[in-house]
DNA sequence: TAGATCGTTGGTGTAAGACAAACCATTCAT
DNA sequence: ATGAATGGTTTGTCTTACACCAACGATCTA
């Protein structure tokens, strides 16, 4: 009878809370940012093409979830700063694959530097600790959403 | 001379990673929300009211980090729907007093609940207690951000 | 060779939100 | 009591980040 001790907690939405930390996160991100000449979601393409470089516009689309015609205007921006390189892929010359240039890997870093002093701002209530679970749990729920889109089945 | 066991380990930043995740779960929350007639916007602020209520509009406006003529609108929307209700402050008569209303907390119940299928989704890949993990994490980090800012010193 | 696909360009439309100016009601300081 | 400051509101302009559509060239595939 007695089944587990079911915890029955509500089970909490965070939907709101990433909104809205993500929102305090980038209106300062964007002035950080602004002395690189590039904005926040110049910066998530970027983190996106050091994980998973040499790929497609097209998947890039897919993971962005951008429209793939707003991709190429982004993806414009950050060639025209030298931070990613689009190559003709041998295997099907309609492609482009996007990666990231060593100038870009740097930019990126001095970005991420940068913004070690808005995280700590908008973090100042968490440890480092905690910081670093919350980065590992992000992570971790982006990974199959940052995977290529090559298998069968639902994308 | 030996100082406390430097961990050293380069601190990750996960400013991209949250503004990534947020975007995911906004595209999908709109869609889920839409039959309320709500927007993800609109959400955060209800979100704010219900742990916050009884706040002037002025410093609901420096919670949201929104200008104040923004506010006005956004608070124009909830108050057409009577999700929320302006009062007149009685200490000071210039103020309003903004407070869910009882349709305003029911709302909010049915939009988190619907919300679950959508960070079902989005967080396929984290467990439960995980998800629980980052809704606590995301709620300490907005404490003191929510707290009311009477207090001396830079807000 | 015909049709589909990838990227590109150009254009339209919407929504969020910043910012400024002017206004009313109210409060506060002199 | 009067004048300045404050909270909220309205209106209006501007920017940005998209989505979406149509057309095109290059390329691949059947």
């Amino acid at each position: 009878m007695s089944s587990l001790p079911v915890v029955n907690q509500p089970p909490h939405r965070c939907g709101a809370l990433i909104d809205y930390v993500a929102r305090r996160l980038r209106l300062r991100t964007e002035t950080v940012l602004a002395p690189l000449g590039i904005r926040p979601r110049h910066l998530i393409a970027l983190t996106v093409l050091r994980d998973r470089g040499g790929i497609s516009q097209q998947d890039l689309a897919k993971i962005l979830e951008m429209d793939g015609t707003n991709v190429v205007g982004l993806l414009n921006d950050l060639e025209a700063e030298n931070l990613v390189e689009r190559r003709r892929s041998a295997t099907d010359r309609r492609r482009h694959v996007v990666e990231l240039t060593d100038v870009g890997a740097k930019l990126l870093a001095r970005a991420e530097f940068a913004l070690a002093a808005v995280e700590d701002e908008v973090f100042s209530d968490l440890g480092d600790d905690q910081r670093e679970t919350l980065y590992e749990l992000l992570q971790q729920a982006t990974k199959s959403a940052t995977e290529g889109c090559r298998e069968p089945g639902p994308c």
